[in-house]
RNA sequence: UGUCCCAUGGUGUAACGGUAGCACUACGGAAUUUGGCUCCGUCUGUGGGGGUUCGAAUCCUCCUGGGACAGCCA
């Protein structure tokens, strides 16, 4: 897959082709994405996804699908799983998956090295004095009182921690490094704590379990990791990375920090995506408007279309808030190529041709997709009633309304011209059925005298359209940046019309072939999917991805 | 009053020390059987002060602004 920008190399990209050139690791490129297993990942990890699978790939590396599950009581195989789904469905293959457990027994070999060389202890201080013996940004920390604990009785007590002989919280193994580090992750960091709990994979054969400081590093040297990819968030523990690799001797991967993906009107951290799961705000982590990659699956968009996306972002170390509108943008740009054409009116108004026969019918031929041509064309039948978009018509149109008005002639896309002789109104005011004139001419869409009309409507031929549901959805919030919201509340942005459910849409009879999963461009409204839950056969629910550009609703000022 | 990181149009991202470019957005226009797509055009940028240099977005320095770190989370 090319996924390059024939422009420019992010410096990510640039640094591991300059080691690649140098020789470096061998010359050899070799990653690993590494999740924790304690919920759905969202399209932020695509982010990290993208660059350690597409690097590798890209370098004629692999990379391995490393879970890293080094707190059980936060961890489940139901994330394990609906992670694989995620990964593999936005296009990447691992080339193999492990975890962070599977180097337990040597994480543990590795601690006992570091307390015979005098570089671990065991600390038996209570959480809240290591707490506030760590000191602070400004202030340095003072040593434990265990900090000189002889090597024998770190390795008894080590050994003990493991065989299960002591409560949770009650000792920890730490490095021993600097209590007066001016980087806070140097302070004598926490390598192993005891958590009396039960792993989803080693079950209970373990009461003591690494931090992630311990554990990160040293599973990247085992699987030989060249370059370990990573948010700048741990920017600050690199040198502790570097630390414990340098005391072990053993193989050292380079971490390099990139750029986290924000992006407008979208919240992303896991905590607040859990809460509006839990408190029904969005119905479930798959909810199209979550965007949870199950979220932004179901919603509709394409794997290609999330890569696209993160190749036009690109990577820095600069902190970013990205225009959703750019994701929308590539969305387009994929199915404006790919994707069917197909004629559904959201809000129908009935239309009867006064001059067409009744009983009467005849068949045009629509093109699938004027942008492929081999994608060939469909029959469409048509009749003396039709429906077409509410909107689509106006009593009292302003100048620039191309549309239908009294009077006035428009085209039916892919049919014929018709013109407005009559409005039929219900006792409310509420237009009913609109009387119409065709002109037998312009079959096919133009007239032989050459004369032009400012408006193409869609349509759907009354006799056999098919009712569909159709689900349009919006921001799931009013505010741009949902990520620095101070001391606010996410509830306060929510968007009350983030979710609309047409109803009374019909649909012309080809969309009962759309299977779930399956794109198309409702002509004129936007790009669409058949819901994959939802759906059923014959009968498919329509998400609304994104709409078309429409430089109409900007001048008329509506949404 | 610590350490580390960052700073280019509205947004994102480029530019061996040598013409600040590309994309998105916005706006204008052309064309149009989707008010879509396409095409053409326009607006907006190197945070500030010093220094090095023939020449600085780029190198040095100070400042300003922003961010990360005080979990036995990752």
């Amino acid at each position: 897959m090319s996924d390059r920008e024939s422009n420019g190399v992010d410096f990510v990209r640039a640094r591991v082709a300059e080691d690649v050139k140098n020789g470096r690791f061998g010359g050899k490129v070799q990653t690993r994405w590494p999740p924790e297993p304690n919920g759905y990942i969202h399209l932020g990890h695509a982010k990290g996804i993208w660059l350690s699978f597409g690097i590798a790939e890209e370098f004629g590396g692999a990379c391995k699908l490393r879970f890293d599950d080094t707190n059980p009581t936060k961890e489940s195989v139901e994330f394990v799983e609906a992670i694989k789904e995620d990964v593999a469905w936005l296009g990447y293959e691992w080339e193999e998956v492990v975890f962070a457990s599977d180097y337990y027994e040597q994480l543990y070999d590795w601690a006992l090295t570091l307390i015979r060389d005098g570089k671990a202890y065991v600390d038996s201080l209570s959480r809240e004095e290591i707490s506030s013996f760590r000191g602070t940004p400004t202030e340095p920390g003072r040593n434990s009182p265990f900090r000189e604990r002889p090597v024998q009785e770190n390795l008894e007590l080590f050994e003990r921690m493991r065989a299960g002989e002591f409560p949770d919280g009650t000792h920890v193994l730490r490095a021993r490094i600097d209590m007066a580090h001016p980087n806070l992750n140097m302070r004598d960091p926490v390598m192993y704590r005891i958590l009396h709990a039960r792993h989803h994979r080693t079950a209970d054969r373990w009461c003591i379990y690494p931090t992630y400081d311990w554990a990160h590093g040293q599973s990247d040297s085992i699987e030989g990791v060249t370059h370990s990819i990573c948010g700048l968030e741990f920017e600050n523990h690199r040198p502790l990375y570097d630390w414990f690799l340098d005391q072990l001797g053993v193989w050292h991967p380079q971490q390099v920090e990139y750029n986290n993906l924000n992006m407008t009107y979208t919240l992303q951290s896991k905590r607040n995506l859990r809460a509006m799961v839990e408190e029904g705000i969005v119905n479930g982590w798959d909810d199209p408007r979550m965007p949870t990659i199950r979220g932004i699956r179901r919603r509709g968009y394409t794997p290609q279309s999330i890569r696209e996306f993160l190749v036009r972002v690109g990577v820095s170390k600069t902190e970013i808030m990205v225009d959703r509108g750019l994701l929308d943008f590539c969305l387009r740009e994929e199915l404006n190529r790919t994707a069917r054409r197909v004629m559904v009116v959201l809000d129908p108004v009935k239309v009867v041709i006064t001059n067409y026969d009744e009983g009467a019918t005849e068949t045009f031929h629509a093109e699938e997709n004027p942008e492929d041509p081999a994608a060939g064309s469909r029959p469409l039948t048509f009749s003396r009633e039709i429906y077409i978009e509410r909107d689509d018509f106006m009593e009292d149109p302003p100048k620039k309304f191309f549309r239908l008005a009294e009077g006035r002639e428009v085209r039916l896309k892919h049919a014929c011209y018709i013109t407005c002789n009559e409005v039929v109104k219900d006792a409310g005011g509420t237009v009913t059925e609109l009387r119409c004139t065709y002109d037998p001419e312009s079959r096919g869409g133009t007239t032989p005298d050459g004369r032009k009309v400012k408006g193409t409507l869609h349509w759907v031929n009354a006799a056999d359209a098919v009712p569909v549901e159709v689900r349009l959805f919006d921001h799931l919030f009013t505010r741009e940046d949902m990520v620095n919201l101070g001391d606010r509340d996410f509830r306060e942005f929510l968007n009350p019309g983030s979710r609309t459910v047409l109803t009374g849409a019909m649909a012309e009879p080809g969309v009962r072939g759309l299977r779930p999963g399956e794109r198309c461009q409702l002509l004129r409204h936007g790009y669409f999917v058949a819901d994959e839950s939802d759906s059923e056969p014959g009968r498919p629910v329509l998400n609304r991805i994104t709409g078309l550009r429409d430089s109409w609703a900007k001048a008329s000022g509506r949404s």
